[in-house]
DNA sequence: TCTGGGGTCCTAGGACCC
DNA sequence: TCTGGGGTCCTAGGACCC
């Protein structure tokens, strides 16, 4: 038997354009849209017109004549979820924030200061409301996965407690697709089984599912149908990897190399922020078809720096379009950096640094270590727009491509 | 209906080592 | 000279999530 109810999982109703729309009064009850090309967040007013993320802006506005659209405000966005999680941390220290808009709480050990679990998850919700002026969704379950289906079913703006002993009733009669993890392809594969609803798919063997979806991905769901879901609710791990990318036309080479040095120069200085490097580049391109390709290159240690990483990027991103892409158009390009390590010292310099750097003949990354935090110094005391590469603005065919820019 | 940007996890196959 | 089984690392691709 498993414990009493005590994990919630929040979750903020239509995020991006509850904040809109908070602070833009005349907006309550319209149908709401923020983005631009693409749709990032509707209010439900506007789902009802079957808009919601991520939908071109183009199609949206046919789809519902009269909706609204206005563009993202993400630092809004970033504060307002800071002071929904703060209210969080007044119940609990486990809080797991999954994203910018939810997080797992566990309240077992809280129940004695506050009441219940749906006590708390009530009194959450009427403080969002009060202090943050956002509508905000809970379920209220014995485990993390139902708990968060438990929020699905409850929003908009509602709270859902599943008790201990009903969770196979509750779960039974909801579609696959609830299931964390069973996506459209997911979907339609269960449904050639004539598997439609969680019961059904509870009620398979083990060994079906597994040879369906292989073994890790199988016994996963498998347990997710019969809620043996066993993890707990933990304070959130380090991010696995750093990435960038834009989409958008890359086909010409100098424009990619501006968007590869762009996007390198991003990730690079968020590393470098946070004092993180990676020893694995992995690079993505989307061809016209919105074909993915990758290629990823392990290096012999980790980097952060602008300059080697925009080199390697666009080496395997040529080496890519080459080999595969020859004659088609790109439409996407992304970098990402994984295998990351803590680098406390990336922006120092050290002595003993210098002298094996200089030895080992790569004076060049010394410089482009020495530049970086030149940069990043001078945006942290500027903003950010202030200082860019020269690269970056050289953009006229006539001139020098980043590669050569850079000193290749 | 032709689609943004940030991530996670899993699989399969090849290279390599013992 | 030919062979097995197991483990690890790496690469490419796919599905999924917010």
């Amino acid at each position: 038997m498993r414990g009493a109810a005590t994990i919630l999982h929040a979750d903020l109703d239509a995020f991006y354009a509850s904040v809109e729309v908070r602070d833009r009064p005349e907006l309550r009850g319209k149908p709401v849209a923020v983005g631009g090309g693409v749709v990032l967040a509707a209010t439900y007013e506007a789902r009802r017109f079957g808009v919601s993320a991520p939908l071109g802006g183009a199609e949206a506005r046919r789809r519902c004549p009269g909706l609204i659209v206005v563009p993202a405000r993400f630092e809004a966005y970033v504060e307002a979820s800071r002071a929904v999680m703060a209210i969080f941390d007044d119940f609990t220290p486990r809080v797991e924030p999954i994203s910018i808009d939810e997080a797992f709480l566990e309240v077992g050990g809280s129940e004695r200061l506050f009441g219940p679990a749906e006590d708390i998850a009530r009194t959450i919700r009427e403080r969002v409301r009060a202090e943050v002026g956002l509508p905000i969704s809970i379920g209220v379950a014995t485990t993390k996965h139902l708990a968060k289906i438990a929020s699905r079913v409850a929003k908009p703006d509602g709270l859902v407690v599943v008790p201990a002993g009903e969770e196979e009733g509750f779960l039974d009669p909801l579609p696959v697709g609830m299931v964390w993890g069973i996506g459209p392809v997911g979907e339609e594969r269960l449904a050639r089984y004539g598997i439609h609803t969680i019961g059904e798919l509870r009620a398979m063997p083990q060994s079906s599912v597994v040879e369906w979806f292989g073994q890790a991905w199988g016994t996963d769901l498998w347990e997710r149908a019969r809620n043996d879901d066993p993890r707990s609710v933990e304070r959130r791990a380090r991010a696995g990897s750093v990435g960038a990318q834009s989409a958008g036309d890359s086909t010409d080479p100098d424009r990619r190399h501006t968007t590869l040095l762009a996007l390198a120069d991003r990730i690079g200085a968020r590393m470098r922020r946070k004092h993180l490097a990676g020893r694995r580049v992995t690079v993505r391109v989307r061809l016209d078809d919105m074909s993915l390709l990758t290629r990823a290159r392990v290096l012999p240690g980790p980097i952060a720096e602008t300059t080697p990483l925009f080199r390697i990027t666009a080496e395997l991103v040529d080496a890519l379009i080459h080999d595969r892409a020859a004659n088609r158009g790109i439409t996407l390009v992304g970098i990402s950096v994984s295998m990351l390590e803590e680098a406390p010292h990336l922006q120092l310099v050290l002595p003993l640094e210098e002298e094996q750097v200089t030895t080992s003949g790569s004076r060049s990354h010394l410089r482009a270590r020495e530049l970086d935090a030149a940069v990043d110094r001078a945006r942290e005391r500027c903003g950010r727009p202030a200082v860019t590469r020269g690269a970056l603005l050289r953009n006229t065919p006539e001139e020098r491509s980043p590669t050569e820019a850079m000193g290749e």
